[in-house]
DNA sequence: CTGAAGAGCGCCCTCTGCTGGACCGAT
DNA sequence: AATCGGTCCAGCAGAGGGCGCTCTTCAG
């Protein structure tokens, strides 16, 4: 299928087209839009290298008597057959509102009656066609049945100016307008690629090849409008319904001539269509409540807020939230709402558990559409909802707001107990049952004996811990092998309380290796440290600071404890300790029988 | 014209798991 | 005293459940 921007080329002429694109095949975040702005170059390389015709149009695009590019009438152009030129760049600085229909024909049905079969392009079901003698020139794009189905498009996908994608199916009617308008040089200023999906930018270029870099941006904004457009996860109501409601104003303003309502006919049935939107159907009066959407008019006020709705049962179900009426109670248990369709979804949810919406990739399934098409972002990695502070992206409105709190520094939730402030109601909560609940519950991992307070570290201590290690790990005081790190340490652990640093000339064993390199030197004689004031050496570090000080540090003093009985000194605290019977503390001895040195030998000298 | 039923969007919530800094005991 | 490693803890994001509300469709 051709694109649709070929179709607009070709229905354009001139006209430079800067369009929200839409990846069918890999949904991405379309609040960046990709769809660069074209130049005009690539615009006809992208039509097909001459493939696509243009027709020159004036003033008005109705006009049967305008010229083509090459000055023919346009109407005898359209006689030939063939290739129509378009080229509606009449005057510099006007705004066109093109208006196409789709319209989906059955298999061997011919266009629309009425209808001059300007055959512009035709490809893969696909053709324009303008009407004869509308008072507007109103091209329609026909797609033939089956045509949009055929792409395995997403359904609801209005229209998706991007090469080669684009489905109508499910759109009955579609309308581009082009309104002529007066631009304003403001217009240029504000012109930007960050247009909206479904909003088509139409830049007008001059028709010499000079200007049309500096093109004049003569249509704006021509919206795509589709109600069915919501169903596509790609359009993002959260980010551009404003844009999207400005672009409803501008249309309608721009339709203000024209009747809000008209109905053609499909087959034999006569089909109603809004104008300000893509809604249609086969009723009227489905289509004059519908009008009531695009009016501002809410005849029925709530007397409680003064709030105002379009429909009396709207108001009601409005009150009833003032008044907590809510007639609508479910059988099985105590809750109660205000809609039939609430409780219906209620039960689905709570008792029925009927989950009729089942994801194609997964076991998934859920009781609501827009729950599945939120899991299948899972699936697609599309996250529509961009952080303008940075790079984050989320797949739902609520964790982009969730994220906007790490901008902000707020911390919303606050521990009633100790004030304490977290970003998450969740954290808060594990706050709280850790720090202030008397039953703290605790993880016990099943391999080990050991608690741990939340479940997420009692993963990090199984990866860490007890996950297989390919690589077994030998044990650095014996031959034995682990695959595990938790063994390992315990293994260890054996070796703690064994006195396994032996000596090779001797008896002597030790728990601890310096002890025995210090010891191997009352065997070799080696005394390496030396007193730089007088040249004696000594096994040990700790025997020379000692030396020194006692010999040749002039200000050292040595610290004197003193028998609170006798008022005796002691050059270790122990000393002076266990010179007091009551006072003896037989673990501080070192088995030498300090009782014996202590205050038996200050009695000694104080019996003197 | 009205109301039931259903669809759709939005909001808020919980549960879950990962991450990195702080803390503390063992070495 | 320094280092290492395990646990504690808060921050943060993924996924999904549930409900409020509004709109469309359709039958009575």
């Amino acid at each position: 299928m051709r694109s649709l921007s070929s179709f607009l080329c070709c229905l354009l002429g001139q006209v430079h087209l800067v369009m929200a694109s839409q990846d069918a095949a890999l949904p991405k975040p379309f609040t960046k839009i990709k769809g660069a702005e074209r130049t005009w170059d690539k615009a006809r390389e992208d039509d097909g290298g001459g493939k696509i015709s243009w027709v020159k149009e004036r003033n008005s695009m109705c006009d049967p008597d305008a010229e083509g590019l090459n000055g023919a009438p346009l109407a005898k152009q359209l006689e030939g057959g063939g290739n129509l030129e378009l080229s509606p760049s009449p005057v510099q600085g006007e705004k066109h509102l093109i208006m196409l229909q789709t319209v989906h024909l059955k298999e061997g049905e011919d266009e629309p009656q009425g209808v001059s079969q300007l055959n512009i392009q035709q490809q893969s079901g696909v053709h324009m066609v303008v009407q004869q003698g509308a008072s507007v020139l109103q091209p329609l794009v026909v797609v033939q049945q089956g045509v949009g189905a055929q792409q395995n498009l997403p359904t609801g996908v209005a229209i998706s100016i991007q090469d080669g994608v684009y489905t109508f199916h499910d759109v009955e009617v579609m309308q581009i307008n082009v309104l002529q308008e007066k631009v304003q040089a403001k217009d240029e200023e504000n012109l930007s690629l960050d247009k909206p999906p479904g909003m088509i930018l139409i830049k007008q270029l001059p028709p010499n090849e000079e200007g049309r870099e500096k093109d004049i941006f003569t249509v704006e904004k021509a919206k795509i409008f589709s109600c069915k457009a919501k169903d596509d996860m790609s359009v993002s109501h959260y980010e551009h319904k404003e844009q999207e409601e400005q672009a409803v104003i501008k249309n309608t303003e721009a339709l203000e001539a024209q009747k809000n309502t008209r109905h053609r006919k499909k087959g034999k049935k006569m089909i109603f269509h809004c104008d300000l939107c893509a809604f249609t159907s086969l009723r009227m009066s489905s289509l004059n409540r519908h009008m009531k959407t695009h009016s501002d008019e809410k005849p029925h006020m709530c007397h409680l807020c003064l709030k105002a709705f379009r429909t009396v049962t709207l108001l009601r179900n409005h009150v009833n939230t003032h008044t907590g009426t809510r007639p609508y109670k479910c059988s099985d248990c105590e809750m109660a709402f205000v809609t039939s369709g609430e409780l219906a979804r209620h039960r689905r949810y709570k008792h029925t558990l009927e989950k009729p919406f089942k994801c194609s990739m997964c076991k998934y399934s859920s009781v609501e559409a827009s729950k599945l098409k939120r899991h299948i972002r899972s699936h697609t990695g599309e996250r529509p909802y961009n952080c303008y502070l940075c790079s984050y992206a989320s797949k739902d409105t609520y964790k982009l707001k969730r994220h906007m709190v790490t901008h902000s520094g707020e911390k919303p939730y606050e521990c009633y107990v100790c004030q304490a402030r977290f970003t998450q109601s969740g954290t808060m909560k594990i706050h709280i049952l850790q720090k202030h609940s008397e039953n703290v519950p605790r993880y016990q991992c099943p391999h080990c004996n050991t608690f741990i307070a939340r479940k997420s570290d009692l993963g990090v201590h199984l990866r860490n811990l007890h996950s297989y290690l390919t690589v077994a790990t030998k044990c650095r005081y014996c031959e034995a092998l682990f695959h595990e790190r938790y063994a390992l340490i315990q293994h260890k652990k054996t070796h703690r309380n064994e006195k396994r640093f032996k000596c090779d000339q001797c008896s002597y064993a030790c728990k601890q290796e310096r002890h025995l390199i210090v010891h191997k030197r009352t065997h070799t004689g080696e005394k390496p440290f030396a007193c730089v004031c007088c040249s004696k050496c000594f096994r040990q570090k700790q025997l020379l600071t000692v030396h020194f000080r006692k010999y040749h540090d002039s200000n050292f003093k040595p610290m004197v404890y003193e028998c609170p009985k006798c008022g005796k000194g002691y050059s270790r605290w122990v000393s002076a300790l266990i010179s007091i019977p009551e006072l003896h503390q037989p673990q501080r001895s070192s088995g030498i029988d300090m009782a014996s040195r202590g205050h038996r030998s200050c009695a000694v000298r104080t019996g003197e």
